[in-house]
DNA sequence: GATGTTATGTTATATTATAACATCGTCAAG
DNA sequence: CTTGACGATGTTATAATATAACATAACATC
């Protein structure tokens, strides 16, 4: 079975164990770049680490798990000076917050306006961020039959990957 | 236009501003003591109370303000005293916790197993759950698709409620 | 280089949640 | 009864997450 490489739409939004993640790395933060000098918004070199941390993984990384590893190049960091940067990464799509895990995951695809739907496993901590507009427009349309504006949908869904899957 | 008053599927799950919810409280609390009583499950005095406070309105609460107010029955209440109590009625289905609020809710229909999905006003917190299959299909859908094993869905959609909408 | 703005530093504290161990209540077996 | 087992609650302490408030520094523009 050919695999693609395309970016566009990928046949697993999960990472594979072994791949080059040190380009996912790269891309997003090259991405991040990209983006923010469009806007006028400055991606300091602080915010930019910062980023790097979040991307540690394909995994959900809390505010203090950020913070402790920010200090090997920052001594000086506190609860502020990441969630300040975490806060700028928001606002501009660079990363998203998971609510059930009060944790920060990157978004792969920053550049693009989107509702996300996150596949989180349970047992690996695994999170693929899907854009699947078939489940955005199930929401979208209940919603407006009850006369409800949506502003935001936080979908989470916790399970098992493909690589912990029982029967896998 | 007629408005049904049939429980089983209604209309709105807002409940409007006046409505009468000492009922609403009151089946809660019969409806969770009749399946505690076939479940063996034990509804203790204080699990009621902390219940009927989850019900003080259709908003969610946040465990310190239930807390307090429970302090008023039961002046030695601590943080455990409110923790378990909403850990044994979410084990039971009576209650639902709104992650991207840290809150809780109460279920208005714990007798059935169901995917709930959650309206939450952004102005008055009015908070509705549905129980949509479409949109919990959309997500099993695609999950499946991706050989991803979904154990639980945590749907949470921020916006304003048709009481508070811009145009209405 | 003065000035306004944005970013960061710093200290303290708020908010949410759990660990750990003691005590109490209930209920059933002896 | 009463003893023992178990589940519920009490109690103290602390962990984990997040923000307020104010000071200083960096940067941009004039």
């Amino acid at each position: 079975m050919a695999m693609a490489r395309t970016r566009a739409k990928p046949a697993s939004p999960f990472q594979r164990a072994g791949h080059d993640h040190e380009s996912c790395v790269d891309h997003a933060l090259d991405c991040a770049a990209e983006l923010c000098r469009a806007r006028g918004a400055r991606l300091t070199e602080l915010r930019r680490q910062v980023l790097q941390l979040v991307w540690r993984g394909h995994t959900p990384v809390g505010a203090y798990a950020i913070l402790e590893a920010l200090r090997g190049t920052h001594p000086g960091a506190a609860p502020p000076t990441v969630y300040r940067a975490l806060e700028f990464l928001g606002e501009h799509g660079l990363i998203h917050r998971i609510e059930s895990l009060n944790a920060y995951v990157g978004c792969p695809r920053p550049e693009r306006p989107h509702v996300s739907q996150f596949l989180i496993c349970a047992q690996c901590s695994a999170t693929a961020e899907l854009d699947e507009p078939s489940i955005a427009r199930a929401v979208l349309r209940r919603a407006a039959e009850l006369g409800f504006t949506v502003e935001r949908q936080t979908i989470e869904v916790r399970g098992r990957c493909p690589s912990c899957r029982p029967q896998a």
